[in-house]
DNA sequence: CGCGTGACGTATC
DNA sequence: AGATACGCCACGC
C-alpha cells in the first residue's frame, strides 16, 4: 500500500528536529519515495499535521504559496532566512550527524 | 485501459 | 533568471 511510504515519509519529516530543515530530496531519500516530488505530494495531501515548514526545496526555498508563513515559522524555530532563501548547509538536518570535525573550519572559504 | 493534467521537485542548459 | 527534461502518483474523462 502507498499509506505505508505515506507514513514513512511523514515519519521522516516528523522526525525532523525544530530549528532543523530538510529538503524534500532528502526526506525523500530517507523515507524511500521513488522522487521527492511525492513528498510535496504528500505533504499537501495529508502534511496538516506534520511540521511541513521545516521541508524546504534543494536550493532552500519553500512552496511560494507558503513560503512567508513557512518563513516565519523557521525563523520562530531559530532559523533566519534572508529574504527567501535559508542556509541549508547550516541548517540542513543531518540524520544523527552531531559531528562538528567537519564541514566548515572557521575563517576558510 | 490509455491519455492528459496537476502537484509544495531536481538537475541541467 | 528563465526554460527544459525527467520522474512518480492521483484524478478525471
Amino acid at each position: 500500500m502507498n499509506d505505508e511510504l505515506h507514513e514513512r515519509i511523514r515519519a521522516v519529516i516528523a522526525d525532523v528536529p525544530a530549528g532543523t530543515v530538510a529538503t524534500y530530496g532528502d526526506v525523500a531519500a530517507l523515507s524511500g519515495a521513488p522522487s521527492p516530488r511525492m513528498v510535496g505530494r504528500a505533504l499537501a495531501e495529508d502534511g496538516h499535521d506534520l511540521p511541513w515548514h521545516r521541508i524546504l526545496r534543494a536550493n532552500g526555498t519553500p512552496a511560494p504559496h507558503l513560503l512567508h508563513e513557512q518563513l516565519e515559522r523557521l525563523r520562530a524555530e531559530g532559523v533566519l532566512a534572508d529574504g527567501q532563501k535559508v542556509d541549508l548547509r547550516k541548517y540542513r538536518w543531518r540524520p544523527d550527524g552531531d559531528e562538528p570535525s567537519e564541514d566548515e573550519p572557521p575563517g576558510l572559504f
